[in-house]
DNA sequence: CCGAAACTATGATGTATATCAATAATTTAG
DNA sequence: CTAAATTATTGATATACATCATAGTTTCGG
């Protein structure tokens, strides 16, 4: 399974499940991945209510969760960038809670869960990647939830600028210079914030000479967005 | 090892890592916890910055989580009841990212997190456990997301105490009618909501007949608090 | 049991950000 | 390529909740 599209080529592998595996592991790891056709915009991995068959790994563009309230209402809940892992959520009642859906056009790796099982039985650095990857996003939540509650609009989307940017870097692209996959209505919906607030303080960022804008695409000037 | 703390003695097992387990499981189990003096109020089962050695399961009274901002602001990220799991957000770092300390006098089962780990490898039914328990985790975190950026400040509260109920009710405990150990502050904290607003909303509340309020105690009068 | 400290309640005022409104720019579909 | 639809910007106004201020209540250490 040496072809080009196995983990081993993939650029991402440090940041998604092979971390720290060896050349063995990566190869059955590489046997149980389904890769799928493009995702274009728009178009869902999977919806809430349904059964958990696998998790995605993000392998290029980018996807959003959702949540809906009972009224209907979209709450994002994450921006997932290549090298991420989607679908953790639905292990609890082997149902996806969530909705994911493509931001652009995008590849995933398909991991069928019960093989990922399977394969956890015999790798235990598969186990502790899972784990480590569960938590790592338990913190993130921690994160975001300080976020919602102690900053400001300004202060948030500042945040959320700088670390998208830094994740950018971690997947060697550009740490300060990058296009927006999501709709301003998509940030403030994800950051608490009406859309005409996120143009307003990206128009403010700009004037401060923190940021350039040009519709999508996003410039960081200064090492911190912070005051 | 059949003495009254062992986990088959737990009235809160069925919530805890021991849900599902086979007797023989569950004694395993019991071998590696370590039971623990009680805790009191404001001692503390980790503190942020601490190398990841156990995790916690509540047995009795309650804790709150919570991580420090750069500027030394505390954020709540979590109330934990009987049967709770505190520590899952060190696995990643195996580093403590977060603050555990007890609202009231506490008992805690500690569960080394190495003896876990060697544990999970001749249990399936453990690791599944582990990963469910971190999955719901995870699906908490989304709900409580939407609670901040959609709901209203009586609708925080309302929700917060309903869930609370809730909580109770699952853990044998009166779903109506209960006490808070938590103060109005930390209440406000974990909901993004000033002591003042707390305080006021819990009143209006009452006056609408939806609870009925003497200090920590709470009464709740309807089903649903949602308008 | 008592005094100090912490917590809670409630009113008056201020403000950050939502909402409403109108226009402009960009993207999408035919 | 063009029209329609979606998305983004910017200004004017409204409001939910924070902050400030004060007093009352509970908790806790000695």
């Amino acid at each position: 399974m040496q072809n080009q599209l196995c983990c081993q080529q993939c650029h991402f592998s440090q940041l998604c499940l092979p971390y720290s595996f060896e050349l063995k592991e990566i190869e059955k790891l590489d046997d149980i991945i389904v890769r799928k056709n493009p995702y274009h915009r728009r178009q869902r991995l999977f919806e809430a209510g349904q059964p958990l068959h696998s998790l995605y790994a993000v392998r290029s563009g980018s996807f959003k969760s959702f949540i809906l309230s009972e009224d209907g209402q979209e709450q994002i809940t994450a921006f997932h960038l290549p090298g991420d892992v989607i679908g953790f959520d639905a292990i609890h009642n082997k149902t996806h809670p969530s909705f994911a859906e493509a931001l652009e056009t995008s590849m995933v790796c398909e991991l069928p869960y019960s093989s990922l099982d399977e394969l956890g039985e015999m790798f235990p650095k598969l186990r502790q990647q899972l784990s480590r990857t569960m938590s790592g996003m338990l913190c993130q939540n921690q994160e975001a939830l300080m976020v919602l509650n102690k900053y400001t609009a300004n202060e948030r989307l500042s945040h959320f600028l700088a670390s998208l940017g830094h994740r950018f870097g971690d997947r060697g692209f550009s740490p300060t210079s990058f296009r927006l996959s999501m709709t301003r209505s998509e940030i403030g919906n994800y950051l608490g914030l009406s859309i005409e607030t996120v143009s307003r303080i990206l128009t403010q960022l700009q004037k401060d000479g923190k940021i350039s804008v040009e519709g999508k695409l996003i410039n960081l000037l200064v090492p911190t967005l912070a005051d």
